[in-house]
DNA sequence: CCCGCGCGGTGAGCGGGCTTACAGATCGCA
DNA sequence: TGCGATCTGTAAGCCCGCTCACCGCGCGGG
């Protein structure tokens, strides 16, 4: 729990809600519980549902589908600014889908009613909330491509690339706090398929490999086991 | 094209627009064309892309993408009163994606000015736009479980208890109109593939097999087929 | 310091389904 | 009626990656 002096600052920097005046804002904050998570917490699965949606402040959210064998697949990860959950006005049921934080998260949880009004109220911030939508279905409709059409290495190159924003104090790229089983189930294959393979890109020099680390040597070079054709 | 009195009648059956007054609905037949689109027909394509908003009347869209060397994956179907294209607006870039007619249809175009003023004048709107793209955002994460999980034979018989809607005179459910190409695709396989798995559905006394016809004889069966744990 | 556990590494086996290559069946059309 | 195109059926080969089984390492806690 937070102070309402800071809870005021976080929401003023949520995007979604940057168009609002003064007046709303100040509603806001009074129907609005902030809450912090430590990695690892799932604050959300499908066996309690609750008519609540959430909104990322700051950290990293994990979505994931379970099936009955115990297999997950996490489906997104989510960054700071997006909103999510189970609200049937917005419709999107998580059903089935579990949220976990995969980092220590700031998260803004608002009831069902409050989003009605919020998005009824400004339509900017219902524009804006259509946007993020969007993004989540074209990037989940690229991962549909991908899983049919690239195998294991393909999607382990794109996916580094795309986790490898930090870097380390020799400049270099690189994927921290990952463990191998992480990364398979964000690519809905095996722990040991993403070790294997993992070595083979350490052999062909495209990475360093820590505990829970990998290091990007040759970004150039993950581009081209993605997508060989880049050239053409 | 069409005569006004008929678009009017068409808009107002649009789901997305049943609350717009009158006066609104009028601004509306100015700006929009409708057009017929014979099955087969690929309206969009990325090759040459355009600011356009789609809203679809009647019939049966397939949105797909294409990788270099010709193979396709249908990345959604799209019913009736949906909404969809390529607009910065909506952010959502079709990008990559073509749209093609699976039935005859009849299509609704806006451009992107049109749209943004639609959905500021009235947040009923955007709010249903936002319930539209939740939906098949929930859908294009399931179909992502299944490519990560289940096998052919299983996403097929998914596939086929969800097109089977139609019913011949025996009343038994029947997939019309599919070549098994198409139904390749749309599962993210090989033709050879959909075609030897029919057979084993069809020797296993779940199915009856006609040209570009599939008749579903058990539909428990399938769903057993498709999720063997049902009953455990 | 030692023990336990989570993480990473390795190897063998095997099966699904991609891939290629044809051949027969059915339809539309001239 | 004959031709071409589209759709469907079949078979063989092969490779990726799922699956199981097991070991070593390193980190953390007692």
């Amino acid at each position: 729990m937070t102070t309402t002096a800071e809870k005021r600052a976080y929401l003023s920097t949520v995007e979604l809600f940057k168009d609002l005046a003064p007046s709303e804002m100040e509603r806001l904050e009074h129907v609005t519980a902030m809450v912090t998570c430590q990695r690892g917490r799932v604050f959300y699965n499908p066996d309690e549902p609750a008519e609540a949606l959430f909104i990322l402040k700051r950290g990293e959210v994990a979505i994931s589908r379970a099936t009955p064998e115990g297999k997950k697949l996490i489906v997104s990860t989510i960054g700071p600014g997006t909103i999510f959950g189970e609200m049937s006005i917005i419709g999107q049921r998580m059903h089935a889908a579990a949220a976990e934080a995969l980092t220590e998260c700031v998260i803004c949880v608002m009831s069902r009613r409050d989003v009605e009004e919020l998005l009824l109220a400004d339509p900017r911030i219902a524009l804006r909330l259509v946007r993020t939508l969007s993004d989540r279905l074209t990037q989940a409709e690229a991962r549909l491509e991908e899983m049919a059409f690239k195998g294991v290495p393909a999607r382990l190159a794109a996916l580094l690339l795309r986790l490898g924003v930090e870097t380390d104090r020799h400049g270099r790229p690189v994927v921290p706090g990952f463990t191998h089983e992480q990364l398979a189930m964000l690519l809905g294959t095996y722990r040991e398929t993403v070790t294997t393979v993992l070595n083979q890109f350490r052999a062909a020099g495209l990475v360093e490999i820590g505990r829970k680390r990998v290091i990007l040597l040759d970004p150039a070079g993950l581009g081209r086991v993605d997508n060989p054709a880049s050239t053409a």
